[in-house]
DNA sequence: TGCGGATGCCGATCTTGACGTCCATGGGGT
DNA sequence: ACCCCATGGACGTCAAGATCGGCATCCGCA
């Protein structure tokens, strides 16, 4: 019966073009690594851990499956790669964007910029860390939860460092601030992402970050 | 090799005593199909979809295989009986939260209860929702992203109503508040909820409530 | 310049694991 | 007591992850 997961078929793969180095070239194992890389984050982001085949990605980046396997053990390590890069590439962004400036509101504005040109980032590594179908497995998870935990510390230390608020309660607002950027980045992309005539991504960051900082902004301030 | 997905294994199964009805008891087709649902919600929120098996619902309701088939023509369509009244559940609770009182911050108080309670509750529904592994299915993906759509119209309809925002930005900011909510509560459950010492529920979503009052009500009402 | 060996890649294959059905059986109704 | 049918253990099927024999390519050497 048919119960095939035939999602996002329709779109004009890139099996035309399959990047450099097409089928049966020898290639330096280095570039060779960074070239399946990248043909893995494609699939990835557009099937999901589960829809996404081995041969897929082989295809996509035209080569043949044991050679796939000769660079990674298996699947789940050649995701894991991904999605941790994709991880410390948004904490590192985030660190910087608090570390830039000194003026609070700023860094609000910042740090809410990072999630939406994260979102909007044309690869769309995002996917694997907010729309992950593989949080099952515990080094996912792990990696998943790492994002919003690490940003929000980063976050929390600003706030219990300008407030009296106690730690524990600064880091569920932080991470409350996370959660409002994540998701509406999302849904902003969604409804908004490719379209001109919607709200555009410095908008949209510019009004949830004025949410955010009114939240955030009214806290006592110690000493 | 073991790429076992064996997560939560460890944790007390019911299976020494399967519900009512065990093995080889008649029963009503209603009731029967009520407990078919509960054991695969069980069985669903413990291990994910894909980790699932049916062997494993129906040994948990204390029933073979085919009985299960006889109720249900499929794995997907179990899921999504049971992802649908998820999303349901959380929506109506929503909806009567904000209609509940005319007062925006009481409002705010008893949405974000809603998802607090939502999260808190002992069946775990919400993972399906929050944390679905199967978003690659359309059917499933829509369910989803009902949750936040529907509760932010209904946020946003609130907004709109009181201030002199554009339809869009309000439905903007409606997401960012309901981000928050599902975001900060799935965080206090992992980090308090089985924990006396920490942050209760109540407080944690006063706290989180606090912030996002702050963050809504210095727009400017109109008329 | 022509040839032999080695290297490494591709097509074809195997295995596993889980969804979705078939033959014996046992209890209930008349 | 006998028939009927729901039930369950056992099974087929299939998709996808993970591997093996041919073969083309390239280099060194006479």
């Amino acid at each position: 019966m048919g119960r095939v997961l035939d999602v996002t078929a329709g779109q004009p793969r890139a099996d035309a073009a399959p990047e450099v180095g097409g089928r049966g070239v020898r290639m330096p194992r280095r570039e060779r690594r960074e070239q399946l890389l990248e043909s893995a984050l494609g699939v990835f982001v557009a099937q999901g851990y589960h829809a996404a085949a081995m041969d897929d990605i082989a295809e996509r980046a035209g080569v043949s499956k044991p050679v796939l396997y000769q660079h990674f053990p298996g699947k789940l390590d050649l995701y894991l790669a991904l999605l941790e890069v994709a991880a410390d590439d948004v904490i590192a962004n985030c660190r910087d964007a608090l570390s830039s400036t000194q003026d609070n509101r700023t860094r609000v504005e910042a740090a809410m910029g990072v999630f939406y040109s994260y979102v909007a980032d044309a690869a769309g590594a995002f996917r694997l860390v907010f729309e992950s179908d593989l949080t099952s497995e515990p080094a996912v998870r792990a990696q998943v939860d790492r994002v919003t935990s690490e940003c929000a510390d980063l976050i929390a230390a600003v706030i219990a460092n300008d407030t009296d608020l106690p730690q524990a309660e600064a880091r569920l607002l932080a991470v409350s601030l996370v959660g409002m950027a994540q998701v509406s980045a999302r849904f902003w992309l969604v409804e908004h992402g490719d379209d001109e005539s919607g709200i555009g991504l410095e908008v949209a960051s510019a009004l949830v970050s004025g949410l955010a900082w009114r939240g955030i902004r009214g806290y006592p301030m110690h000493d």
